[in-house]
DNA sequence: AGACTTATTTTACAGTGTGTAAGATAATGA
DNA sequence: TCATTATCTTACACACTGTAAAATAAGTCT
């Protein structure tokens, strides 16, 4: 295939969309053990010789879904850059961005994040948000509770990096039951220290 | 099978310990994709018609070997059960038992929890840890920082519990660079509020 | 519009793994 | 020693995989 004609013919933009589509309902509906490229093509209601023209196998599928999924995040985020100077509530905004995108395309992100049935795009995600949180931390924190506070700076990543994860895809898989805005400001209170002034 | 049998028969120990071995080798070298039954039944040198005495299929002995690991590590922390009372240093030390069970047998955790090749072994140590800090939080946190700043139960629970097994998880990864002792020091610092008053 | 390029389809094939059945063998326990 | 039963051997029908070759259909370009 030309890979310059790869992302424009429109029967190329087709098949993978529907390939999409029918992957997402499938793994709504089954275990990732049960997924094969039959049912895949079957439900995508193309031919199976055409799904082996795009991706090697299953598993080389999600991948480059994964890859799709993170530049469609790091769109979504774009206009707030990654800014070493931004204070917290620079970030809360930016947060906040990244719970209205996943918000807006929940039926995608509650079958790939929240269903933990094929961890890549959690993995990829979790990833990203740990570059993130580490450039951020040497930034913005020199002066801040867990620096003082002796705590090393990987396991501070770690810490804040997994418990963002952890409370995205808790938040998906009981359907969102707050505002992007609430639930970024609430996580906001959770990780600065900020608010100990104030009691 | 006699299911009374089923336990003391050194045949069926044997067995299974067999394929326990057999599994956690095999994801080491590859992915769960690749993962068969005749591949599991070659290593553990038994007849793959052995494996459906014991096991449906591959989902269903992962399941059962989830159902054990969660026994276990139940069986480790025994001795300092959850105590509604208990201070936060109580609780630090279950922390630090629960580092050291891992450690202890850590060739196994590395590969079910810390390669998210079958998330099933990480959301049941989610699901029991989301147990005991919610448990914990009514009891122990009237009074705390999170309960006072007005932060909304279930969000502060996603945020510790996904806290806690993301961090192990981490460490895991990177070959536990610190003793569990550290680690679970470090972890009590990061959630807890009680060094604010030191700063 | 017509000629080209190429994505998709159809059909076919060899290979691997699944889950189950039957009877033979070997280990266990009383 | 004898009955029990876990394991093994062999066999079978079925499903899925990954690839090939040639035909068809859709898109592109002048």
């Amino acid at each position: 295939m030309n890979p310059n004609k790869d992302q424009t013919d429109p029967r190329v933009i087709r098949t993978r969309i529907l390939i999409k589509e029918a992957f997402i309902e499938l793994l709504t509906e089954m275990d990732i053990e049960k997924m094969s490229v039959s049912r895949i093509a079957e439900r995508a209601t193309i031919s199976r010789v055409t799904f082996y023209l795009h991706y090697r196998d299953i598993p080389d599928m999600l991948e480059k879904m994964a890859d799709e999924m993170i530049k469609e995040i790091e769109e979504a985020l774009r206009g707030k850059p990654v800014n070493p100077d931004s204070r917290e509530g620079a970030d809360w905004l930016r947060l906040e961005k990244l719970l209205e995108h996943i918000a807006q395309h929940a039926s995608f992100y509650k079958v790939t994040l929240a269903s933990r049935k094929a961890p890549i795009f959690t993995e990829r995600l979790l990833s990203m948000l740990t570059e993130i949180i580490t450039e951020r931390y040497d930034h913005v924190e020199k002066d801040s509770f867990t620096y003082k506070a002796g705590i090393q700076k990987d396991i501070a990543v770690w810490h804040r990096s997994s418990a963002l994860i952890g409370t995205i895809v808790s938040w998906l898989r009981q359907d969102m039951p707050y505002t992007p805005h609430f639930l970024a400001k609430q996580f906001y209170l959770l990780t600065s220290r900020k608010q100990d002034t104030n009691f």
